[in-house]
DNA sequence: AGTCGATCGTTGACGGTGTCAACGAGATCG
DNA sequence: CGATCTCGTTGACACCGTCAACGATCGACT
């Protein structure tokens, strides 16, 4: 019967890494030298109120470490800084640098592109439909995080 | 307007990794000691017809090299075997054994379990629907696989 | 005040994964 | 036969996710 269930895994990944692959690849023909890891913290960044590693973190459903990484390198690169937060001081905040938000917006672009390649003959109905289906199964994977799997 | 095709690359990659994490998770309660990719080639070597290397690897839209380490690990775990193709000597060909078979088997139920419980409040046809939808991206990427992206 | 526990950023380490390039063995076609 | 291709294999490298620690800082509590 559901064997859709079965083929889902399947399908999931390869779409993932088809849609990485056209990303990494559109990334190099346009020069922009960031991994995919780097352009979702740096829209994290962009997007969050008062981001620090840690809410960039979360909303990525990340690791604290991995975001710190990124963050460095996108600090070499001068896309974003780090001012001192004098409420807390452990937790720094980030922001986009202009040259982030060109570096940004280039990025947006070229998603942009790719994404309507790659919803082809799909209405935007359609798209709009299958993220939020992804987001309700991402949501119910995490509400049974550490919960029973003896089904 | 059509930020959904914005957010798309965020709600995708949240979703396989969540659905992942969940996979990795359940295989390691259950004492299932394979990687996710160890079990896509299994699965790959159970429904092809004759399977190789190869064709595994383009069912599965990745590398050789990649089935290759694969199928040692689970020819190791003595899951998959290898016979000498006489019509052709380039390619032996794979197969599943036994053991592979039931072990196969318990990761299916396994992910069924786990499929349901992503689905939670959707209907069959909303997967297969998501399905449906995923496959028709991955095939759009793939067709302009070189094509221009200077749009 | 001082102490304890929690949180935060950071760093190190490790394994899984994807990608590319090479090689040797074998096929195929001329 | 020789040239060229395919196939499996191996090595090397980067990226990614995960876990465990650490030092600094904060908050709460006494």
């Amino acid at each position: 019967m559901s064997d859709t269930r079965l083929i889902f895994g399947e399908s999931l990944h390869r779409l993932l890494h088809a849609y990485q692959r056209t990303m990494r690849e559109s990334f190099r023909a346009h020069d922009i030298d960031l991994t995919v890891a780097q352009v979702r913290v740096l829209k994290g960044v962009a997007a969050a109120d008062a981001p620090t590693v840690q809410s960039v973190a979360a909303r990525m459903d990340s690791d604290r470490g991995q975001v710190t990484r990124a963050v460095a390198q996108l600090r070499e690169q001068g896309l974003v800084i780090q001012r001192d937060n004098t409420a807390d001081r452990r937790r720094p905040l980030l922001a986009i640098t202009p040259s982030g938000q060109d570096r940004l917006a280039r990025v947006i672009d070229i998603q942009a592109a790719a994404g309507k390649r790659m919803a082809g003959g799909l209405t935007d109905t359609d798209v709009a439909r299958f993220v939020a289906i992804a987001d309700q199964m991402t949501d119910a994977l995490h509400l049974g995080d550490g919960a029973a799997l003896d089904g």
